[in-house]
RNA sequence: GGCCCCAUCGUCUAGAGGCCCAGGACACGGCCCUCUCAAGGCUGAAACACGGGUUCGAAUCCCGUUGGGGCCA
């Protein structure tokens, strides 16, 4: 994955400071990094590139070669062996042939500069390019003649890529100059790296935006990480879409790589969590509730509220379902080293009595539900912690949840009650 | 191997010659809050890769070294 992640569309920025070009900006961001460059497929033999590459051979900017891989393959090893950079000999330069492998023609003296947005000019010696090649023999275009083609076709003012294809680019100017077009902007940005500062890759989790989604990680979120990684505004951490859009600048994008933190996403990940209404946390939780097994309730307002007590406890939209499952259904067992110390007889006696209680309560909400317990343990000069935690571990199975108020509350009077009465016989069964 | 890019706390970064014995955030440690777990508040440890220059003065400019990444196959 590269900090543009994406594979074909295009976003539109401002024109910016420059001045000359016509008012419509749109930038070209080649996907990057392990799986993405190799995602763009050629466009097939579609007729932009057949086209323009019958001009370049016209114009005798290109010419066709037929040299053999083998032959090729003997120039590298000689290079190789001199110490020298591998460069096609030309030997087919000339020959005026018809047929085979297109190549374009570059000069064997001078350089070309590229002059790119965050790096400045940065100069290729023509002595180290290659007389690359645009059209392979089956006829496929090459992926640097294709997007060179497909962004004149597009019109495309801004090539914003990863760094991984600066290198590239003297032979793309080379053929933009030779199809007598005007040279886009070019920005080549830091790529993202994993933690062991290698290329991003399967290794280091998820590869695609896509796998973030599915882990239940909000798409502002997402954004806000990505955005912030090489790119900053002063202290600011947080951003929103909007936000992004005001302040995003090509100046403040740094030129170093950046490696891929998921304990940053994380936090990012809960902060906007709990930034979202929720009403629309409960919506997206749904999907999440069905692939963990459980029965999405069809009381969305409900689920808000639950989702609610969840948002702060949990980094993902999986995560929430997964420490609120309890939520979704009654607790079949109970946390065996927990219930060692509350599961006793006396704590029998003492859910049996909390149960009574409950059952003559009224107000089944949060604050009269503290009310209740904070009598009850006073009552039976119980500290507040275990009489909460009692409960805690009958109704959700374990020890650590929101609120246990909040959580009855929820629960409602009759669920709260049948599992205080399956708690209390699974003691007596001694399970 | 050749060429290109890059180099501030573990990580993301602020820093565009004096405001920096380097600021923020994540992660980590401690304290507080507290019905549990979290969240939150306060607090601690933690960096200018190295070596030469330039300058009255360099994290900031130049050169080299080292290291990392990329492209070419």
């Amino acid at each position: 994955m590269a900090a543009c992640s994406c594979s074909g569309s295009r976003t539109p920025i401002a024109p910016g400071r420059r001045t000359s070009r016509s008012s419509r900006s749109w930038t070209r961001c080649a996907g990057s990094g392990s799986t993405g460059t190799r995602a763009r497929r050629p466009r097939a033999t579609g007729r932009p590139s057949v086209w323009t590459s019958k001009r370049l051979l016209a114009s005798g900017h290109a010419y066709y070669c037929e040299c053999s891989t083998e032959q090729l393959e003997g120039g590298r090893k000689a290079a190789q062996r001199r110490g020298e950079t591998f460069r096609y000999s030309g030997r087919c330069r000339e020959r005026g042939l018809t047929g085979g492998a297109l190549r374009l023609k570059i000069p064997r003296e001078g350089e070309t500069v590229v002059q790119d947005l965050l790096h400045g000019p940065v100069a290729f010696a023509h002595a180290q390019l290659d007389d690359w090649i645009l059209v392979r023999t089956d006829g496929v275009p090459t992926y640097n003649f294709c997007v060179v083609v497909d962004d004149v076709t597009m019109a495309i003012t801004h090539v914003i890529r990863g760094d991984d294809h600066l290198s590239n680019t003297p032979k793309q100017v080379l053929c933009y100059a030779a199809l007598g077009y005007p040279l886009p902007e070019f920005a080549h940005i830091p790529m993202i790296m994993g933690a062991d500062r290698g290329r991003l890759s399967k290794r280091h989790g998820a590869t695609s935006v896509q796998a973030f989604r599915d882990a239940g990680i909000l798409p502002e979120a997402m954004v806000n990480y990505l955005a912030r990684l090489g790119w900053s505004h002063g202290d600011q951490e947080v951003f929103s879409r909007a936000e992004l859009i005001e302040h995003f600048d090509l100046k403040h994008v740094g030129s170093s790589a950046a490696v891929f933190d998921p304990a940053k996403l994380g936090w990012l990940s809960q902060l906007w969590l709990k930034q979202t209404p929720p009403a629309r946390l409960a919506e997206a939780l749904v999907p999440f509730i069905a692939r963990a097994g459980l029965r999405p309730t069809a009381d969305r307002e409900w689920l808000a509220r639950v989702a609610d007590t969840l948002k702060e406890r949990a980094k993902t939209l999986a995560e929430m379902v997964e420490v609120g499952r309890f939520y979704f259904e009654a607790p079949t067992r109970w946390d065996p080293q927990a219930a060692k110390k509350f599961f006793t007889r006396q704590g029998r006696e003492r859910l049996a009595l909390l149960a009574k209680r409950l059952s003559a309560e009224a107000d089944f909400d949060a604050e009269h539900l503290e009310l209740l317990f904070r009598g009850l343990a006073a009552d039976l000069s119980l500290e507040l912690v275990d009489l909460a935690q009692l409960a805690r571990l009958a109704v959700t199975g374990g020890t650590a949840s929101p609120p246990i108020f909040q959580v009855l509350a929820l629960l409602g009077k009759g669920e709260t009650l049948a599992r205080l009465e399956a708690a209390q016989a699974a003691i007596r069964t001694g399970a």
